[in-house]
DNA sequence: ATTTCATATTAGATATATTCCAGTTTTATG
DNA sequence: CATAAAACTGGAATATATCTAATATGAAAT
């Protein structure tokens, strides 16, 4: 469905306000299933009116990603990945294609306040690497 | 100390000639308390004798990490970050300055095989962000 | 509905990070 | 020492992301 009255909220209580541009990235990466770049989601948000450009598409992801509407996956040597923080979940990255999966959530123990220090700690993320389901076979019959 | 035949050994062990250059990384990398950028590794391994060039110092951190040796830790939007495979440890990373700081190691637990699938597992990262020490007591007091 | 202005958008230039290239040098082996 | 595969080099090329400054717009206040 992709409620447009829950997009808009959400924006605004990121303190964002909701422009076209904006909206379409956002209702994009809600729909989308996978973890774009941003090269790809200007490309999408463009095939449909109105045009927005490719600094907008930039400053855009990073206002969602300070919100904390949409997470950011930094890919080794790759473009950056885009998700939105629908359902918490883990990643699966591929060694050999780069490719972003999603992974069932479950919870992780946090380091002890002691090795923590002064840090102030606002979020964990996981991430498992090695072959993912396409390249795991070829690897394995090389 | 830094015994010059263990880093030759494990250069050898991972299928890699040893020379000047290789060395002078993985040498640096291993002394090193912290988690340079490939720029600052070029520039400090250049310090010394022999001059290495710049995709000599790229073409080493890659060769490095494919065999296992060097982790590169890539941080959104900013140049990626290596550091020698010793002890295993996690990794802190602070939201303001994006110094990147290691986390005694404590186990992580596994996705259920079911999970998985196909997939085959090699390694996980688990990456603690928030503030670091430096950074959370002015963001608290702004 | 109109005014207002902080916020957002734009195209293009610029900055930064990383890889590619093709010719030369070096390492490790026998 | 001869050999061949691997590694090195500087510079060009590519990829990714940010900046700039002029213009446009959303939404709050009238
Ligand atoms: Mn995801
Ligand atoms: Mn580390
Ligand atoms: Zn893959
Ligand atoms: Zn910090």
């Amino acid at each position: 469905m992709l409620d447009a009255g829950a997009i808009k909220r959400s924006l605004k209580g990121g303190g964002l306000r909701c422009t076209p541009q904006r909206y379409a990235v956002m209702a994009f990466l809600m729909e989308y299933h996978g973890h774009p770049t941003a090269a790809e989601i200007y490309k999408a948000v463009n095939l449909v009116d109105p045009r927005s450009s490719r600094a907008t598409t930039y400053n855009n992801l990073r206002d969602l990603v300070r919100a904390g509407l949409v997470r950011e996956v930094a890919v080794e040597g790759r473009a950056a990945r885009f998700d939105a923080k629908g359902i918490r979940h883990h990643h699966f990255i591929c060694d050999r294609c780069g490719n972003v999966e999603d992974l069932a959530w479950f919870d992780v123990p946090r380091p002890a306040s002691r090795t923590l220090g002064k840090r102030v700690l606002r979020e964990c993320e996981l991430i498992f690497r090695g072959l993912c389901t396409k390249c795991a076979p070829r690897r394995a019959s090389r």
